[in-house]
RNA sequence: GGCAGAUUGCCCGAGCGGCCAAUGGGAGCGGACUGUAAAUCCGUCGCGAAAGCUUCGAAGGUUCGAAUCCUUCAUCUGCCA
């Protein structure tokens, strides 16, 4: 094992662990050797999120700290759906979910290290799931699970009023029994997940002790939540993908950035592979001097550099310094405003058919939903070009107006910038 | 299977024939303050420039006029089988 400290206590002092099974029992056996772990992604979108990426660097400290990542990519669970508490979900076709896979697995593949000696493994369920007889999965998976016991579990519970179907009643089933094949095949001890996993994590390490009489362990990380108590991205604008096509990587740089200060020590232990003495150093700086969310802007640069790479994080930053900055955005080149631009959201329009009116540019440049909110948001104060707040809703940007590039700077309030280009 | 009640905008929740595009709260959005933070205060919050148009589970109906009354259907909740 590298480093005298357990990786245990960093995990701890990272806030990673809201459960655990034996805590005792599972820091000897990480002292031990390298600790074969698995951790399970479900298909249930084109890309991965925020809550995914601390499973994910959850399993990078891992592994760095000497054990063996098993990543797991539900091909098997996702077409089953994992029951939440608020209704059944919609079932998704097979072919959308095989191409989930994919995304999802070539989303996890740059974290982990594939080579040397605790090289990380891929699997899916459904290689051991679709080919298993009805008869083998009710004999020698559902005898262990009183369905009693399975009643009492949250989730259950609080769907037995509004309804649950015998496909997602089942789910932990599947789940359990990836956990069983993954300790008999392949040695795999430990699993992970989130909190909301606890039910599903603890049923893999009872199947396996029911049918084994052997001992796993799991721990399940903390659910983020904002100062407030409420879920991340969950009313603004949705979740926080992680696929560029579907989340900029300038805001998803910008989220960081915006981040509450009372949050900002939380996040970097989570997020980022600083050390413990930077981020406290950070985490000082926030106290002593708030404004110059020293603890915002390392975040965001880490966890930037960490999803999309270092370059991507050049370019949000130069796109925020361009369009935040103090200086003149007509003194900007060119280039420069079409790279930050680019980043921050980009339209245009034919130059022959004339300049449109302010409230279709805000509305063509996606800063509002309708002609109605465009104009709403003129009589509030809300709207700008190139800096300068209008009022007019009528009216129409002169040709003194456009920067270099032919380029019109939109925003929306004090954050949401857009570009719309002029074109021949 | 029988009886009773419910279904309102993103969420919660008033309204029970005209004054209802529909009270109020939350979320969201904008402004002020600040630091691209939090808290607070103010404004805003179906579409439309407007006339007006489309909304109150679904479809029909009564009426000059319905979210409000009637019929059928769907879903949910209680009570009785």
């Amino acid at each position: 094992m590298p480093g005298e400290e357990n990786i245990l206590d960093e995990l701890e002092w990272r806030g990673l662990i809201a459960n655990s099974t034996d805590t005792e029992a599972l820091r000897e056996a990480f002292a031990a050797g390298s600790v074969r772990f698995y951790v399970g992604f479900d298909p249930t979108a084109p890309s991965l999120h925020m809550g995914h990426l601390v499973q994910i660097l959850t399993a990078r400290r891992l592994q760095a700290a000497g054990h063996t990542p098993y990543a797991l990519v539900g091909g098997a669970t996702g077409t089953i759906g994992d029951p939440k508490e608020t209704g059944e979900r919609v079932m998704n076709s097979l072919d959308t979910v095989k191409e989930w896979v994919e995304r999802v697995r070539s989303q996890i593949e740059p974290f982990l290290d594939f080579s040397g000696e605790n090289a990380a493994t891929m699997v899916n369920n459904y290689d051991w799931t679709a080919s298993m007889s009805v008869i083998d999965f009710l004999r020698d998976i559902g005898k262990h699970f009183p369905v009693n016991r399975m009643l009492a579990r949250d989730v259950v519970r609080s769907r037995l009023e509004s309804g649950i179907s015998y496909t997602e009643f089942s789910y932990v089933l599947l789940q359990s029994m990836d956990f069983l094949n993954l300790f008999r095949d392949h040695g795999v001890t430990l699993q992970f997940g989130g909190s909301d996993q606890w039910g599903n994590l603890t049923a893999g390490v009872e199947l396996i002790r029911r049918t084994t009489g052997e001992r796993a362990h799991a721990i399940a990380t903390p659910l983020m939540t904002k100062a407030d108590g409420t879920k991340y991205g969950k009313t603004e604008g949705g979740a926080l993908w992680l696929d560029p096509q579907m989340m900029s990587p300038y805001a998803f740089h910008q989220f960081w950035l915006n981040v509450e200060d009372e949050k900002v020590g939380e996040l970097l232990r989570v997020f980022t592979f600083l050390t413990r003495a930077e981020i406290e150093e950070l985490e000082e700086q926030t106290r002593e001097k708030p404004f110059l969310r020293a603890g915002q802007k390392a975040l965001a640069d880490e966890v930037t550099t960490l999803v999309h790479g270092a370059a991507e994080t050049e370019q949000a930053k130069a796109a925020a310094a361009a369009l935040f900055g103090r200086g003149e955005l007509a003194a900007l080149s060119a280039s420069t405003l079409t790279a930050a631009l680019g980043e921050a959201g980009a339209t245009s329009f034919d130059r022959s058919a004339g300049t449109p009116d302010i409230v279709t540019l805000l509305v063509r440049a996606g800063l509002a939903k309708s002609n109605g909110e465009a104009r709403r948001t003129i009589a509030e104060g809300g709207a700008y070009l190139n800096n300068v707040r209008i009022e007019d809703p009528e009216f129409v940007p002169a040709d003194s107006d456009f920067l270099p590039g032919s380029w019109l700077v939109l925003r929306r309030g004090k954050k949401t910038m857009a570009g719309v280009q002029a074109v021949d």
